[in-house]
DNA sequence: CGAATATTTGACCGATGTCAAGGACCGTGG
DNA sequence: CCACGGTCCTTGACATCGGTCAAATATTCG
């Protein structure tokens, strides 16, 4: 597991680390700014950086992690297995997301988490949540804020495996794809390429993969995507939205830690 | 819509509301004590008290709500409604549990949350749920552990939509269900009944009525549950964990606001 | 080139949905 | 007390969506 710690080549400047200077979430006009105070305190809080491999899994069902991380770059999913090795995908990562909160805050994970494409990863020590609320409340309350829209994401999800076709559901998981590339940074101004193959579109969607690729078949007739190699080209976006009767939340500021 | 403010018949004991002094989750042992300070706070926070039918709709998708609940007595759930009218139940409420925090924490809720039982609700105002964060660090750390549980629960419920068969899914509904129920005080140490219809039940596990139906009679055909008139009585929870191939979190002492 | 992983396709199967109808139970009003 | 309508539960026949099996075809990576 290639792991790397970069804080012990990181500079002061202005008494902040380089690290949050450059940190491509706070560049990123999604997000809100952090006052000086926050700044310097998630400064103090972070203890590094790590950066892993595409596939590496990053956290594991079970486990007991004393780390905290949020998402610098790049792509990845939370899932859960089942013993004879049925996989769930429960969602997916992108930067400015926080994982290993549920680790952090019950005695171990409940779920993993693997990387899609090289990912890079803020590491804070768990320890030291109870002094984020105690020192910053405003930083408390976004972190609440994160896990609720984490729960909001998490019943999309539910009902569209639930009560959408296979169709609709693959729509709405490419536009929900679609959509958190762009909020998050990861996708530009340019058509947006999705790093998935039709092995996790199945185990997203609760749905096999020979039925997976039958049924992004007709996506691709109706021109709303293309499927390439190991990933998905999306297309018109908005005609995904309708083909799954769904929206994305409006949210335009989002916080981060 | 039976409403009850029952503020203003309140009496201060030893500088308690009488209100706070009987709360039914302070006195269960499942659930974490308050210090004074806290529960002076909460008591403070605290603007009344909400008595609700059953069938009566506590919170609808698309509305903005001034209030946030925790629930004292009774069962409820929460869904969403596609267009057309499929509906999808993402998760049920008890005792101790907080609703409306989406409402609180975005602009607008994005599902609806109806009573199964009669239900009384104590009501916050969400105005002052910063103030939470501020001047009592613990609690809010308490409400990004109770999002978090939601979250780890929805897990759960997706795998089993998502990966599990119609027998399994039922089985680790009504595990769940009876074990939610003893946690939060609505069992005691007798059989549990859970207040729900086969629709409910259809409706959470994404399946339909009549394939519910069938579904359930087998659990009854082994023994599992009994079927009563509009809900289920539980007779064999283990044996509904090996059936579903889930096991519930072993946590024993919740926070609650 | 060969192995491993992804994608694609066709044939067939089975779990689950739909339709339809009947029965049980409840609350209400006469 | 009975009649009535409304839910809820139950059941059978049939339809279909999506799963399974099997095999072919890329494509990547050594």
């Amino acid at each position: 597991m290639p792991e790397e710690r970069a804080g012990q080549s990181e500079r002061l400047k202005n008494g902040i680390h380089t690290a949050c200077l450059v940190c491509p979430i706070r560049l990123n006009d999604h997000f809100r700014e952090f006052s000086p105070g926050e700044l310097e305190f998630v400064r103090s809080f972070r203890k590094g950086e790590f950066h892993a491999d595409a596939g590496t899994t990053i956290l594991v069902e079970g486990s007991h992690s004393a780390h905290l991380y949020t998402v610098l770059t790049g792509w990845g999913f939370r899932y859960k297995i089942l013993e004879d090795g049925r996989r769930q995908i429960l969602n997916y990562v992108v930067p400015g997301d926080m994982i290993g909160l549920q680790g952090a805050v019950f005695d171990e994970m409940a779920h993993s988490v693997e990387a899609l494409t090289p990912m890079r990863l803020c590491v804070f020590e768990r320890d030291r949540l109870l002094s984020l609320f105690e020192k910053h409340p405003g930083l408390g309350y976004d972190l609440t804020w994160i896990a609720s829209r984490e729960e909001s994401m998490l019943d999309d999800h539910l009902i569209s495996i639930g009560r959408r076709t296979a169709l609709e559901r693959a729509a709405y998981l490419l536009a929900f794809l679609d959509d958190r590339g762009r909020v998050s940074g990861l996708t530009g101004e340019d058509k947006a390429y999705l790093p998935i193959t039709q092995a996790h579109v199945a185990d997203t969607l609760g749905l096999s993969i020979v039925h997976t690729n039958k049924t992004l078949k007709k996506l691709v007739s109706r021109g709303l995507i293309r499927w390439l190699d190991r990933g998905c080209e999306i297309l018109d976006n908005f005609g995904l939205q309708e083909a799954a009767n769904w929206k994305p939340d409006g949210i335009t500021r989002r916080p981060f830690i």
